[in-house]
DNA sequence: GCGACAG
DNA sequence: ATCTTGTCGC
């Protein structure tokens, strides 16, 4: 699929003060209504990037199709590690890999999941929100931990979920159980969705793990080494 | 000043 | 995220 040139340039900043600025032109472009139905939709895609010690990012995107119920298309991009992992500032250490990855998709993905937050973020800038913007197509946060928001752990039981909030009460996303006894998700609006929204996309490929298979395997094919992989390089 | 801090 | 050994359980 093809990306929008001045958008792509919204996903490098040279230090974390271009960074900064770069969020605040985000956080302006976030919709303020849900464009667009998950029940309309059908290719959900599942996003993660891995790193390795020798400088490499490692992105990949699986392709889910809710009416043929399975996967789709899978694609993966190798890039050079440019930007360090510094809280607030995911987005430019993982879009690039990303970036890469989504042009060699062949469908069109109608929803992105990402690993990380979407509102639920300081300036309302987190990974999703920010990778919506630059595709211009509705995402989701679906974190497996806390970074910013007011929440109340959920009760014990699958499928109970409490609202995130900010602190004038805006609604950012949920703080979702997919398993019993085990830690929940934090699932965060993107762009151009609402809370349902994202409640639907993760739960329909929710089994028995805490993660929804559409990341599960994203997260898997992003940390796959090639056959003829060795130890020392 | 202190604590928190997606991946 | 990555690294890393053993261990518990179906």
């Amino acid at each position: 699929m093809k990306i929008d040139a001045a958008k792509k340039a919204l996903c490098n900043a040279s230090d974390t003060k271009r960074g900064r600025e770069i969020q605040r032109i985000i956080r302006g472009e976030i919709a303020q209504k849900c464009a667009v139905k998950y029940a309309d939709c059908d290719l959900v895609a599942g996003c993660d990037v891995s790193y390795r010690r020798d400088g490499i990012s490692k992105a990949a995107v699986v392709v889910y199709s809710r009416i043929k119920k399975k996967f789709v298309e899978e694609v993966t991009a190798e890039v050079a590690t440019e930007f360090p992992y510094i809280p607030t500032f995911l987005s430019f250490r993982e879009a690039p890999a990303l970036l890469v990855a989504f042009e060699k998709l062949k469908s069109k993905p109608q929803v992105f999941i990402f690993d990380g937050q979407g509102l639920a973020h300081p300036h309302h800038a987190g990974l999703a929100t920010h990778m919506g913007v630059v595709l211009e197509k509705p995402s989701v946060g679906c974190a497996k931990s806390h970074l910013y928001g007011i929440y109340e752990e959920p009760p014990n039981v699958k499928g109970a979920y409490t609202f995130i909030k900010e602190k004038d009460g805006e609604l950012l996303g949920v703080c979702l159980r997919t398993k019993v006894f085990v830690k929940p998700l934090f699932l965060s609006i993107g762009w151009g969705v609402d809370i349902s929204f994202i409640m639907d996309a993760v739960w329909e490929t929710l089994t028995r793990y805490r993660i929804p298979d559409v990341m599960r395997r994203a997260d898997k094919l992003s940390k796959d080494r090639p056959l003829n992989w060795r130890e020392n390089d």
